[in-house]
Order: structure tokens, then sequence, then C-alpha cells
DNA sequence: GTCTAAATTTGATTTACATCAATTAACATG
DNA sequence: CATGTTAATTGATGTAAATCAAATTTAGAC
């Protein structure tokens, strides 16, 4: 299937509505009709999920490069606050118009129905992470995760500033934010990262690696 | 959009391959060629990852009327393992006609979306149980989720039996099987419900909502 | 720059759950 | 129906992480 130059028009139409948000902002509420999905452009949001009895968890930390907002088909609402981390830049997706593109394009169809599927494979991941791992490994596997994305973009994977707070991060990983601090202190006593604040540096992938897995059985 | 007859055949073509499944049977193997979703029309599955270390954590547990498979569209070969917990009947759904159906008919291309959708709602639920609950709280949240999806299919929501083990209640929530036992007894002495094996009788729906959330503070 | 509030670190203590261990009950198989 | 096998219960003990509590650092507001 060839593009058309309408068909081209219409693609480059659709990714047309950017806005800049600052840090602190709603990129949208929990709630709220849904009308777009998101690519971000430049910046770091967080998403989360608010149970009605005040507790909240946070879903993800999403940076440029990512979709997010496709938890709120399922129910045209959205089911979680988006929140920027830093002054960020979003490009709306009106969703409708996307699938009206996606039935003609069929490479965009698939390219959609990818993104999704790796949201599900993604939240799949956390699960395990949530369900079988102790702090320790929790963190490891955050700051390895962090480092691959960060390089998938071509930022060093050894150095970079957490754009989140301790209990932000806990959220995330089923931890209290004191448990946050003491392992990642940890971590910098035994060499293998610094860490000053929000500043990450990590001495060996490998040795983070080593954490994140069953302590090794010594026969 | 109306449906033609040609749009019709081609949906009941679609989901014509059935097959059926034993307790015990793979429905599919993680690192499998994707192909298909699989809609169940009886019986109980449920879907694990494995980490390869040995550790492995149950995702999911799927009755009739339930889509499979979705984590596969990402990479093109599936994620997890699909395994009966009981004699099953499943359909069939070849992806690629599914998408091809669906660009031509938007109601089934939205249905599509949602259904993908509702599996990350699904996922975000179970992360903030398994990042911010107590066992009690995980083991209640579980049971009503049982109780409602079976009283949705017709079901007695106050009646029911567990088709899976304590192990797997206990890798899905996140607590070892003990624990899982024991807080089922304690349900028990509390009269909440009554339980023998795999035997579950809730005796008040609202007393287990009562143990979802945190314990409620007295001023 | 000063001041205030928020975030972080670190320590002491408690606790929920895991682990280890033994018994009992349910299930499958010849 | 007897018998090996797996699943479930229950108890005793250990431990990772939560909680409670300061002290300290960092970031924002004026």
């Amino acid at each position: 299937m060839k593009l058309t130059d309408t068909d081209l028009e219409q693609l480059d139409d659709l990714i047309s509505l950017k806005h800049a948000y600052q840090r602190g902002d709603y990129l949208y509420r929990s709630g709220a009709k849904f009308q777009s999905l998101y690519a971000i452009r430049t910046g770091f949001f967080k998403t989360q999920v608010l149970h009605e009895d005040g507790r909240e968890q946070v879903t993800g930390f999403q940076m440029a490069g990512e979709i997010i907002g496709m938890d709120a088909i399922s129910s045209d609402a959205h089911t979680c606050d988006a929140i920027a981390l830093e002054d960020s830049e979003v490009c709306e997706i009106p969703f409708g118009r996307l699938e009206e593109l996606s039935r003609k394009l069929p490479s965009l169809q698939r390219h959609l129905h990818r993104i999704l599927s790796r949201e599900i494979v993604r939240d799949h991941g956390i699960m395990l992470l949530l369900g079988s791992m102790r702090a320790e490994e929790r963190l490891a596997a955050f700051l390895l995760n962090l480092s691959q994305r960060f390089a998938t973009r071509g930022y060093s994977p050894n150095s970079f500033h957490l754009r989140m707070t301790r209990q932000e991060i806990g959220s995330y990983l089923g931890m209290k934010l004191e448990t946050v601090s003491r392992t990642l202190s940890n971590f910098q006593e035994v060499g293998l990262i610094s860490i000053r604040n929000k500043a990450v540096e990590i001495h060996s992938l490998p040795g983070l690696q080593a954490f994140v897995g069953p302590p090794s059985k010594c026969p």
C-alpha cells in the first residue's frame, strides 16, 4: 500500500497539534473525556492511578517518543492522571482521526496495534517486578530501564538525572521513599553507582544487572 | 456503516476456528510465533510470564468471553504462557484477518481497540494492588473480582469454586501460598466466607469490600 | 540573598509476611 | 480400593521492609 499525497497530508495534519506543558501541569486528569492520544516530543511525564481511599500508584514514567493516554480508549474517559515532571512538549493525536486514517493505511494500523500491545507487555513486566522481586532488585531494574531508555535516545546510559522524587519512585516500585533512599545509598556504598540528590552515575551496568534475579545459589 | 452480507460472512468466518483444550494444556507458549488472538468460549485459563532465573508471575486468570494473546502483537511472538486450568473451548481469531476486516468495519475496529485498552486498564489495577495493598486487601479484592465476573456470566456471585491453586493465587497477588491459605482461613474465622479446599462461599460481599482500602481511621 | 517548605538521608523500632517445618486432606493412578 | 503424589493447612521463627522520628539538604518564593 502506497501513501498518496492526500494520505501524507492527513498524517501530517494528524500530528500537527503541539502543546507545551510546564513542570507540574496535568496533561489530562482521571475522569476527563477521552479525545486524543499524546506523543511526547520532549520532556518527562508520570502517570498515576488514584484509589478512592486516597492511595495512589504511579503506573509509569514516560519520556520523549512515547505515547500516553491509551488506557482511556476502553471507556472513553481517562483512568489516570498524567503530570509533567519537567517542561515538556506534546503532540496531540485526535483518536477518531487516527482510527480513520489507520483504516486506510494498514501499516499505520499495525503500528497502532503494536503500540497498544507494547504497553500491555510493559505492564506485565512491572507486575513481575512488583509481584516477585525484592526492593534491591526492583530498584536495580528501574535504574537499568531508565539507563536503557536514555541510551536509546542518544543520551549517556551511565549518567543521567532523575526527574522524579524518591516518593514517586517508591510508588512506582511498591516501596516507601525511605527504602528507596536507603537502597540507593547501599548501591553507592558498594560502588555500583554515585548518587547526589537527583544526579545518578552508574559505575557498573553489569553489576546492577547482577542484582536483578534471585541471590545466586552457591553449590 | 452497514454490514454487507459479505462482511457478515467474513466475520463469521473469522471466528470459525474452534479448538478444545484439556486441563493443563498450553494454549500457547512464550516465544511462539504470534498468529492469532483467542476468545475463550468455555473454561478457564491462566497466563504467566517467566523470568529467565526461573521465577514466574501469573499475570491473569481468564474465563469465558475474554480475549487473550494481545501481548504478542507488539513483537510478533507470545511473551507469556497460557495454560488451561480446566477443560476449555477456544475460538482462534487469526489476527491478520481481524486487522483486515477491522479496516472495513469501523465498529469492529473500535471494538478491538477497546479490548486492547481494557487490558491496559486491568493491568494498571493489578499494579495498584501489588504496589500498595496488604495481603488481606489483595485477597479480598481478588475474591470480589472473581465474584463479579461470575455474576456477569450468570453464575452466583456468592458461591463458586476456584480453578487455581493457592500457589497460583499467590503468584498472581504477589504473596506466598502459605499467606494465601492463612488469609483465607482468617476470612473464614471472622465469618466473611466459607472455604473448603476450592469451594468458596462469600457470606458478605460488603464485608469483603470493607477490607479493600486502608484500615479505617477512627477519629 | 534570605527564608520557608519540601525532599532526602539516616537511625531505631515494629510488623507483616516469608521461610522453614510438619501434618493433614484431596486427588489421581494402577 | 489402596497408595503414592500433590495441595492445603497450621505453627514456630526469621527477616525485609514499614513505620516512627530527627537531622540535613535542596529548592522555591519573595
